[in-house]
DNA sequence: ACCTGAACACCGTTCAAGT
DNA sequence: ACCTGAACACCGTTCAAGT
């Protein structure tokens, strides 16, 4: 049977959410498409353009309108829903974060950041700091959060039951240091504490 | 020849900061150290128990003795210290993110921040936020770094020259999140612009 | 345009056995 | 305590050739 590139995609989000992103493996998905591992490489040129084009789709299908006004309700809202999005589907995270490091794709909630950060007036250096400061703790924090949801598996050290969900405490502490630099604060309180 | 523990790691130092992380394998340590792979298994349970041990060598290569009064100084010192920890060696900061995510050791950092983070009497909850907030910061900032210096390598998307280094600036925003939330303010000045 | 067949050059891990 | 020999069950990728 022939499939095209968008089949392949679907499928191995299929696999991604089935067996985790260590059995995402080309011979894996192959068998899974019933097609020998090559045909593959007429789609992707290697494995990590197939997994940045999974990470999109992964963000593609998670991404909601913003709704709030103001530019610090509007991160939240954004970085909110980068977590959901990341927590739907089977090491999100992980894989987002790797096509994020690697520089490939997975580039639309870095994109939203700056262009909601805009109003704040930063300057486009510190806008571009924010951003990406906003993207590491949304990152580190989904990645840890789902790593320890689904495992409790080896011998971890030094990690009891995580607290809760403090992504929002983390999240407040980061739009706080923005908001400091703000020279139009849209908003005077102190929110997003614990 | 024989080893112990301890060449082994040295030896795995070595592969890692020559060859990169990816090229770090069981085999070719093995290799490196004239013995048969089967031969590793002996000090190490497995590959990531290695690469813990090898996490937990380049953070103590990379120990600095806190010399600031201040929590947030210290708070400073910590990060920096921690970020030219990770660039001394290849893939040190994808090596120690690695090992963090997955719940085993290098947990030293973390644990240096909460001890540092105690004077501002933020409560246990959110000294423990703060902390992973610091670090999550620290690690995604030294990894974008380390990977987009190392490579100019392959077909990136959407990443120009990264600024030069808007480290501290991103610190200094977070640190000015955590600042807003002390109970006991040692400084009153927010520094740490960009 | 999409796929097969066959190969190349690798992986991590286990386990009985050796010294 | 430290290692070998040999195997098991895998990987990603290339490339000529088929339809």
């Amino acid at each position: 049977m022939r499939h095209h590139r968008d089949d392949v995609v679907r499928h191995a989000l299929g696999v991604l959410d089935t067996y985790g992103l260590a059995d995402l493996t080309m011979r894996r998905l192959a068998g899974d498409l019933d097609v020998r591992p090559s045909a593959l490489y007429h789609h992707f040129r290697d494995k990590q353009s197939l997994l940045a084009a999974v990470a999109d789709e992964v963000l593609r299908r998670g991404a909601r309108p913003v709704s709030a006004t103001a530019w610090d309700e509007q991160v939240v809202e954004i970085c909110s829903g980068l977590r959901d999005a990341l927590l739907a589907y089977r090491d999100g995270a992980e894989l987002v974060s790797t096509v994020i490091a690697f520089g490939l794709g997975a580039s639309q909630p870095y994109d939203d950041l700056v262009a909601a950060l805009a109003p704040a007036r930063l300057g486009e250096d510190l806008a571009a700091t924010a951003a990406r400061t906003l993207l590491h703790l949304v990152l580190g924090h989904t990645l840890d959060e789902q790593t320890h949801l689904q495992a409790g598996s080896a011998g971890a050290i030094g990690d009891g039951p995580r607290p809760r969900s403090d992504f929002a405490a983390g999240l407040g502490l980061v739009v706080d240091g923005i908001r400091l630099r703000a020279a139009t604060g849209t908003s005077d309180r102190l929110d997003q504490r614990a």
